[in-house]
DNA sequence: GCGACAG
DNA sequence: ATCTTGTCGC
């Protein structure tokens, strides 16, 4: 069971915009966007031997029915799945750009409360340095727990790409720096744009938006993103959770009374 | 007023 | 994020 460690930080959905901005701006000033990892983040990968000294990465993602959010985990250790489990939580206020974490912050908190193991590492959908105050939803979850996370974005919220990002081939990265919308000195890199996966012709992939959360430089973060990648654009645990929170938020949609549940049960 | 915006 | 069948192509 992963509980908080400074709830001082939890997302509470009732404060007023101001006071979530504020907040936010705290929780940026206690980041870590430096390297400070309990594992070697250089030997890291989906092939490693799942033996006890393998990190724990965990990937986080949601699934929505209604007005309640279906928060899932999946564990990894070297490429195998050692738990999963998911959460459903009701929402309390729409999605706002620039404020996800107080909409999808509980659902993950209540997530985390149903694991067994204590992840070293986590990913989670979403930006986390690339945010207009530094303080994206991996950033936010991540100093929360005081945990280790990175932020894998879809799009870009802000910040702007050193290079155009457009038909890149697959590993290529360009830096994500902060501009006049991000609450950091012009030019400060908050990211990268990294393209996991490129077909040689049509469709083309766009890039992932991959970005320090807390305890990982922006290097570091893109790295392991680019080691957790399998056959697909999202990194495995982000591409497992995001499978999971699906078959999870069937299950509840044919089960009303259904409050999570983990795979042993 | 206009622009711009993770999931 | 979610609503959604078939269809084009490797």
């Amino acid at each position: 069971m992963v509980t908080p460690v400074r709830p001082e930080f939890l997302p509470d959905p009732a404060l007023d915009r101001e006071a979530m901005e504020a907040l936010q701006c705290d929780i940026a000033a206690a980041a870590t966007f430096a390297d400070d990892l309990p594992f070697d983040a250089a030997s890291v990968g989906l092939d490693d031997d799942p033996s006890a000294d393998t990190p724990l990465l965990a990937g986080v993602d949601q699934a929505f029915l209604d007005d309640r959010a279906v928060s899932a985990v999946v564990v990894l250790r070297g490429g195998e799945v050692v738990e999963r489990s998911y959460a459903v939580t009701e929402l309390s206020i729409p999605y706002i750009p620039g404020l996800l974490a107080f909409r999808e912050g509980g659902p993950i908190v209540d997530a985390l409360a149903t694991l067994e193991t204590d992840p070293d590492l986590y990913v989670f959908d979403g930006s986390g340095r690339i945010h207009f105050r530094q303080a994206g939803i991996a950033t936010h979850v991540g100093v929360l727990f005081d945990a280790p996370a990175i932020g894998v974005a879809k799009s870009l919220l802000c910040g702007t790409p050193d290079e155009t990002t457009n038909g890149r081939p697959a590993g290529w990265r360009t830096a994500i720096r902060a501009d006049e919308r991000v609450d950091a000195p012009a030019g400060t890199i908050v990211g990268h744009a990294f393209q996991s996966r490129q077909y040689d012709s049509s469709p083309v992939i766009n890039p992932l938006y991959v970005s320090p959360g807390h305890r990982v430089s922006a290097d570091t973060a893109t790295d392991l993103v680019a080691a957790l990648g399998g056959d697909y654009k999202l990194p495995e645990p982000t591409r497992l959770a995001d499978a999971y929170a699906d078959e999870a938020k069937r299950v509840v949609a044919a089960d009303r009374a259904d409050d999570g549940r983990t795979d042993d049960d």
